[in-house]
RNA sequence: GGGCCGUUAGCUCAAUCUGGUAGAGCAGUAGACUCUUAAUCUAUUGGUUAUAGGUUCGAUUCCUAUACGGCCCA
């Protein structure tokens, strides 16, 4: 066969619905695109299923539906066949006697998985099921490829992380998860704009990579012979515009990010950024309740949802502590006057088996503690404040206690979630950060922050008082759809490379 | 990066432990069937057992490596 495609998987199914198609092409114009739907088939049931047999009988409603063959059950001269469009499913009966001369067996020949369209008239079957008497039937596109079993549906894996077209033909829970991510992101969208936040898009290549710490991906551009990063964070760029007089400005778009890949993490994933001139961080915590609350409401009708087994109530106030706090809540045995002492820390923390690094100080190593025995507790909504300033390169600085910074996480369900803070906007501060930051890079620190001039002179213009705040879209839907992996919310998840030969 | 598990027909799964050249259902093909719901009934096609080596008279099965995936850990 003159097109057979390169992957080398054809087999006798696939050639014998290319044989199909051949005979459809000699019949005349093998895709036609002439004929347009008046129905979806939710609307349908939406409207008829609640009619009884006798009175859709009597008004004969003429209706044009189209979609995917999924079921094709043939019984002599008549059949059942199901049709699955963006809205769902409906039934349609074909009677030989009653289509066109021939049309019943070309029909018989057509295969689940084909692209038709039906116009008929609706009628309720004998078990009380809104199907479509069609007059007329056409194959829109024949379908070369078998579909997956249709009771068992596509199980692996693998195959619908890397065909996701396929699991959403199969599965209506994958569909579900996408439809509820799309919700979430339209809600967070109506919920800013409607306090005056404007969304923009600042650039995804930066010459200097910033605003997080991470290993970026790295480019080059071909024409200026200059090396640029995928960015790893919009923050610097979008408190340029606070800067710039747009005080309250959102993005949510791709991140990347060099590392790992993990039920939690993608190399490109979403986020939300969020600021809003003369607030704080108080203020945004205040944000993100009203904003959790509100999704769960949409998406789940109830503020307490089922995420993996457990129960996450959104209804109460979130819980507060600061870092130290937490840190001594779940480590009994740390003294707490000794909690930012350097050779106090490293002991502790070398006992449990965290690697100290020569540059860490009292604040990093609070920050592997936490981690290691305080995050994974975390289950209901919960605040983590007071974040050292030693981690916290972007973050204002307390004013009664200058070692931790106005920051917060907010956690649920072990995982972090968001993280907001009151922007440094003093640009000599911020300068002598970048300037440690710099020297833990030469220090080996692969993901230090880069000195960025551009956004010190920004910030010597003036930045008002301002509050920011991240959150992780992925792990947001994660939460709502009680999906596992991050892949589960991800239409095309990062996959290695599939071998076609 | 480390550990464990997996990869068999288009799909969902057997057979692997205890080595003797692979079975079923769905899908396909041919036939029967005008109210099915995983429709039913009869017959039947379809496999380089992920890839490459090794052990063996003989490997889907045991061993090694590789690729890809899943889960856990860093």
């Amino acid at each position: 066969m003159d097109n057979k495609n390169k992957n080398n998987d054809e087999n006798e199914l696939i050639t014998e619905r290319r044989r199909k198609l051949s005979l459809l092409r000699e019949q005349g114009n093998a895709f036609p695109n002439h004929f347009r739907r008046s129905s979806f088939a939710d609307e349908l049931h939406v409207e008829y299923d609640s009619s009884d047999k006798e009175s859709l009988e009597k008004l004969q409603i003429s209706t044009t539906v189209a979609g995917r063959m999924m079921v094709k059950r043939v019984m002599g001269k008549a059949s059942f066949i199901k049709i699955q469009d963006a809205s769902g499913q409906i039934q349609v009966r074909m009677e030989r006697d009653r289509l066109p001369d021939g049309l019943y067996q070309d029909f018989k020949k057509w295969d689940v998985g084909d692209i038709l369209n039906i116009t008929g008239i609706l009628f309720k079957t004998n078990t009380n099921e809104l199907t479509v008497l069609a007059d007329q039937a056409e194959i829109l596109t024949k379908s070369l490829r078998p579909l997956p079993e249709k009771f068992h549906g596509l199980a692996d894996q693998e195959t619908r992380y890397r065909q996701r077209y396929v699991d959403l033909i199969m599965n209506k829970e994958s569909r579900d998860v996408f439809l509820v991510r799309t919700k979430i992101v339209s809600f967070i969208r109506t919920f800013l704009d409607s306090q005056d936040f404007m969304e923009v898009e600042t650039p995804m290549m930066h010459s200097v990579p910033g605003g997080a710490v991470a290993k970026p991906f790295e480019t080059h551009h071909n024409a200026l012979d200059m090396n640029l990063f995928l960015r790893i964070a919009p923050e610097l760029f979008l408190k340029r515009l606070v800067v710039g007089g747009f005080e309250r400005v959102y993005e949510i778009n791709r991140n990347f990010r060099n590392e790992g890949v993990s039920t939690q993490h993608n190399p490109e994933f979403t986020m939300l950024e969020l600021y809003r001139a003369y607030a704080d961080y108080e203020d945004f915590m205040t944000l993100v309740e009203n904003l959790m609350r509100g999704i769960s409401e949409i998406i789940h009708n109830s503020l307490t949802i089922q995420y993996q087994e457990q129960s996450i109530d959104f209804s109460k106030p979130f819980q507060r502590f600061t870092m130290e706090e937490v840190i001594c809540k779940y480590n009994e045995n740390i003294k707490s006057e000794d909690i930012r002492d350097l050779n106090y820390l490293t002991e502790f923390a070398e006992k449990m088996g965290i690697k100290i690094q020569a540059n860490y100080g009292p604040g990093k190593i609070q920050a592997e503690i936490f981690d290691k025995t305080c995050e994974s507790h975390l289950i209901a909504p919960t605040f983590i404040c007071a974040y050292p300033t030693e981690i916290s390169p972007l973050s204002r600085k307390n004013d009664k206690d200058p070692f931790v910074t106005d920051r917060f996480e907010f956690f649920v369900s072990g995982r972090e979630l968001a993280n907001g803070f009151s922007e440094l906007n003093d640009s000599e501060d911020q300068a002598q950060r970048f300037l440690e930051q710099v020297s833990n890079a030469s220090a080996g620190d692969e993901e230090a922050m880069s000195f960025d001039h551009d956004y010190i002179r920004a910030l010597e213009y003036g930045l008002p008082p301002t509050a920011g705040l991240g959150i992780g879209i992925d792990r947001l839907v994660m939460l709502f759809t009680d999906s596992a992996s991050i892949r589960d919310v991800l239409l095309f998840p990062y996959m290695r490379h599939e071998n076609f030969d």
